[in-house]
DNA sequence: AATACAAATAATGAATGCAAAATAGCTTCT
DNA sequence: AGAAGCTATTTTGCATTCATTATTTGTATT
């Protein structure tokens, strides 16, 4: 069998030239960790498949060197896992594991939500009563993707608010490593609980309006919490097949 | 000038050999993971100055393959900064760069505290409780460092009883970064602080047994709240001499 | 004497090379 | 035919080497 990976591979020709977003890393192991931590992040290697070492170098056209160091950043971040002369693979996250992150995710936002409080300016909170109000319009017309892509804006704008680059950034890592599962999740989510959701997302905004921390604390866990439960539902029904069906749209 | 680098140096003879805490990694750069990783959080090599790659070889006994990777994990846990061709460098951790670590720190200690109220069994309670007696005991002692090691470990009580390793393993990492201020900190604590520092950790006590999760939630986050402000104000007074006077004994 | 310039030296970043381990493939034996 | 054992190939882990960039040292000039 050759390999699951597809074949992007765009060679690093220009490090760090303009190529999109305005990352900086200007060595090569570091547009090598970008590029490959997206590669992953973004399910081009199924759950718990072999990350190919040379075959991953010739897509990039880079030396092994680089290439190893970017691994043993992954799998600190936990995208990936490192087994004694046997290689990479893509970390499988287990049920358990799953909980774990969720829990975790709950905690930043939750976190975000009480720090958001203390700074966050009037034009701030209307600007994420657009983004609500326009949510509430994907809900109305049933548009399952646009409401995703509009909550996901929604709860980074309360991560903006907290002011905190640290959170910031290991909120990041976190949602990195659930991203697949997220989005499953999210399609998953059955009517009742759709409604559930916004309604919960009016109580945010309204301690938010209020700058009732520990309230807005409380609200946010709860409301990830009970992301969590659909989203362990979910994957518990299609255990067999596992991730791979996961969309994998955007 | 040589290097400011103390002359600790023991080659790594046998790998994963019982070395006192038992740390899997088995490889080599896993190895030299650990042992870097403890020697810049034990504060021996100052902030801000390089981390020279081959004295570290020599010290360590390796070639600098293993260093180099190991020196990117840290860069990526956030411990040292890599400047392209530059080195890397114990990272200098701003006033701001503190407030950060220490709210996101307060963030996941009040989410421990969230989840241990759901599953904490009245033994681990009873073991808090315990610890609790013992350091107030040292605070009427006004042993300072008694009671510095015990409050550490009602705090790593607490989140163990989160039973969630993906929260303890975060959080370890933070406390590492700010281990060495934190320590500096602690000793900085005036007398009414000490006090009110007390009856806080009375109320988490009282909260953890009535499993009352948010309200467990809130006097977390404001305990580490207040010992943020403790510690910052500490540093704002001694910022000439920086870091190098922290007390190291362990 | 101080500054600017230039060569020498050392450090970094990445590629290559080599030994050990794992996997695959083949043969042999029951 | 299937299992067990042995060899060949691949892959991993680390050391070494090479090119490039920074830093230091020395020299000349004002």
């Amino acid at each position: 069998m050759k390999s699951a990976i597809p074949e992007t591979g765009v060679p690093i020709t220009q490090p760090a030239a303009g190529n999109g977003s305005d990352r900086q890393e200007a060595s090569l192991h570091g547009e090598v960790l970008l590029r490959l931590r997206d590669y992953v992040v973004e399910g081009n290697i199924p759950e718990g498949a072999r990350v190919p070492e040379r075959q991953l170098c010739e897509m990039l056209g880079i030396s092994r060197t680089p290439l190893r160091e970017a691994l043993k950043v992954l799998a600190a971040e936990g995208l990936i896992e490192l087994l004694p002369n046997r290689g990479a693979r893509v970390r499988q996250l287990s049920q358990r594991d799953l909980e774990e992150l969720f829990d975790v995710m709950a905690g930043l936002e939750s976190l975000a939500g009480r720090l958001a409080c203390e700074l966050i300016t009037d034009e701030e909170i209307a600007a994420i009563e657009r983004l609500h109000y326009e949510m509430y319009g994907h809900y109305l017309h049933r548009d399952m993707h646009g409401y995703f892509q509009i909550n996901q804006q929604i709860h980074e704008s309360i991560v903006a608010a907290a002011r905190n680059e640290t959170l910031k950034t290991t909120y990041a890592n976190f949602a990195g490593r659930i991203r697949r599962v997220r989005y499953s999740a999210n399609f998953a989510r059955k009517r009742q609980r759709w409604g559930e959701a916004m309604r919960e997302h009016e109580a945010i905004l309204d301690a938010l309006r209020r700058r009732a921390a520990s309230e807005l604390s409380d609200i946010l866990f709860q409301h990830l919490r009970n992301k969590r439960s659909a989203a362990i539902d979910h994957l518990a029904e299609g255990q067999d097949t596992g991730l791979e069906t996961t969309p994998q749209g955007d």
